[in-house]
DNA sequence: CCACGGATTGGCT
DNA sequence: GCCAATCCGTGGA
């Protein structure tokens, strides 16, 4: 894809991130998430997300309701929410629903597009040629955040009027989306609220 | 105030 | 496959 048509790919609408967590999770995948700094672009195809919901999930971080951490959970469709993991990494969802729904959709791999080369530096402090590198760059959520640069600074961002955006993909091919239950959990681990691209090379534990 | 554990990752066995 | 790293939000006392 060529960058100019990226940049002119329509952004995901207020109408799409406001619809139920699970209609924004299943559609997802193969959108278009980007980072656009002063002189670079940062772009990938979204290829595995997690839905959490404050109804019914004990996963997530909403499920006792609003906290310091979570409040951005609660800011509407279309906000950014970054929390701590494990005190090393940070991980992105977007939030989705109307205001004060609780819910949001994990960011869990992306297969990169642009900016390669700058996401290994992000990554790993330095360049590094290795054909095995690629696969490994975004294929997890703390793995995006730094490669795409994210951290607790972006929490509570509007998709809609920052530098961090989603957009539609208009050389999407056919793909077959995979639904399972979620990962690296313990709680309500039943809920199939796993989505992925079958076949994706960016994917870990298919 | 304090103790606990987690929506992860990478290194070592 | 197993486990340490590392820290702060959260909830109970």
């Amino acid at each position: 894809m060529k960058l100019k048509s990226l940049l002119t790919n329509q952004k995901l609408t207020k109408e799409f991130y406001n619809q139920n967590v699970l209609e924004v999770a299943r559609n997802l995948p193969g959108k278009i998430f980007v980072v656009k700094n002063r002189n670079q672009i940062l772009a990938g195809v979204i290829v595995e997300v997690e839905a959490y919901s404050m109804l019914g999930d004990k996963a997530s971080h909403s499920y006792n309701g609003k906290t310091v951490r979570n409040t951005s959970m609660f800011s509407g469709g279309g906000v950014l929410y970054v929390y701590s993991s494990y005190g090393i990494h940070f991980c992105a969802n977007i939030v989705t629903g109307e205001i004060n729904s609780g819910d949001a959709v994990l960011l869990r791999a992306i297969e990169p597009i642009y900016g390669v080369n700058q996401m290994v530096i992000n990554r790993f402090g330095k360049e590094i040629i290795s054909n095995n590198l690629f696969k490994n760059l975004t294929n997890g959520p703390g793995k995006i955040c730094s490669a795409f640069g994210i951290d607790k600074k972006n929490d509570g961002i509007d998709l809609s009027k920052n530098h961090i955006f989603i957009v539609e993909n208009s050389e999407l091919r056919d793909f077959e989306l995979v639904e399972s239950t979620r990962i690296g959990i313990t709680k309500s681990t039943d809920l199939p609220w796993r989505f992925y691209i079958k076949n994706s090379q960016n994917i870990l534990n298919k």
